[in-house]
DNA sequence: TCCTTATTAAACATTGTGTATAATATTTAT
DNA sequence: ATAAATATTATACACAATGTTTAATAAGGA
């Protein structure tokens, strides 16, 4: 979210440095990827980098908060999901497959983790709120199950980007949200 | 596993460039640390790492196969499984709970991805040869939910890490082999 | 148009990399 | 115990990336 209106050089700027990242990581993790290498790919000057972004995964932070920017918008958008996880989830799968390109670059298993397990905590924060009658007994059982929800959503993604997106969105959104409700439904 | 014999003075060596690959990785990530960095804590010369490993991520590797191995003559020397996996599981978890600082490295967030999968594989394939009779109707569907379940254990042990280590092995071994068995039931 | 600000090329010291050499120290086998 | 084999060492080297600074230039905003 930009403070004001940016001067458009910086924006576009910013705009080249992405897209060369986003083409490195490509190829290789974020770990062999050089700033002179980033730089040169989008024709920018070294030190103008500096004057936006620390190093590589500063400017990789800023792809991430974009692409979780844009599915928070996609799902805000959409008609309220009080009563259906179903469709929340077809909702964000359906993002992921129309994002290809993208996604298979922030969500692989080389990608970060811990911003792949900030994704499903969204999708599992919606999920639990309508649990709340549920009043669970043992909190450090109920934090274990979660964790292996939201861990296990983001190994059925990275298996479903394994096999080239061969089945639909909405098929692999009825497996995560039976695999989500028959595991949560342990939480006693 | 040693070709054959190695000389002790090789055999020390790889010891103190492990030992300070560890110490390092318990301060920050793999891809922070430089071949130096571990040298001079080692007291041992660059060029006698150059002679054993190829890079930082070359020696990481070999504790990770050390790490591996040790598991497995942990659960070859056990009574066998044929009829209790939470007997393996509990095994496992205690494992891990007697190595506390070489786990919590290799077992974190910021730990490899590929290689926690590849050790709750080992669980996964052997929960899975007690379901043979189980003729599975959908086989990119069974992937999926495989997927799912080796995910979530490594999610479920990273929180318990995240707890520092609050439950007991069983108690953990418990909730795992019950929520695996319950969400791979859902294989038709 | 004029003022402001971003970008640029160039240079710099610093740090890590990977390799090579010859001297030294340690181990293994006899 | 000694000799031969081999691992480790200190040192040096060329190379590459880093992070910062400078003054000149280019482009934007009002």
């Amino acid at each position: 979210m930009p403070e004001k209106k940016e001067d458009r050089r910086v924006k576009f700027t910013k705009i080249f440095l992405k897209e060369s990242l986003i083409d490195l990581l490509e190829e290789k993790s974020i770990f062999k990827i050089t700033i002179k290498e980033i730089c040169e790919k989008a024709d920018i000057n070294r030190a103008t980098f500096y004057a936006h972004y620390s190093d590589q995964y500063n400017l990789l932070e800023s792809i991430e908060e974009e692409y979780i920017e844009k599915i928070l918008n996609t799902i805000d958008q959409e008609t309220n999901y009080a009563d259906s996880t179903l469709n929340l989830v077809t909702d964000i799968l359906t993002f992921i497959y129309e994002n290809k390109k993208m996604s298979r670059i922030l969500l692989s298993d080389r990608g970060d983790l811990q911003f792949q397990k900030r994704i499903m905590a969204l999708v599992h924060d919606n999920i639990l709120s309508k649990m709340k009658d549920v009043e669970p007994s043992n909190l450090e059982k109920t934090a274990l199950i979660s964790s292996f929800v939201i861990s296990g959503c983001v190994g059925v993604i990275q298996k479903w980007f394994d096999s080239n997106l061969k089945s639909s969105p909405e098929d692999v959104a009825k497996i995560i949200s039976d695999l989500a409700s028959v595991t949560l439904n342990r939480i006693h």
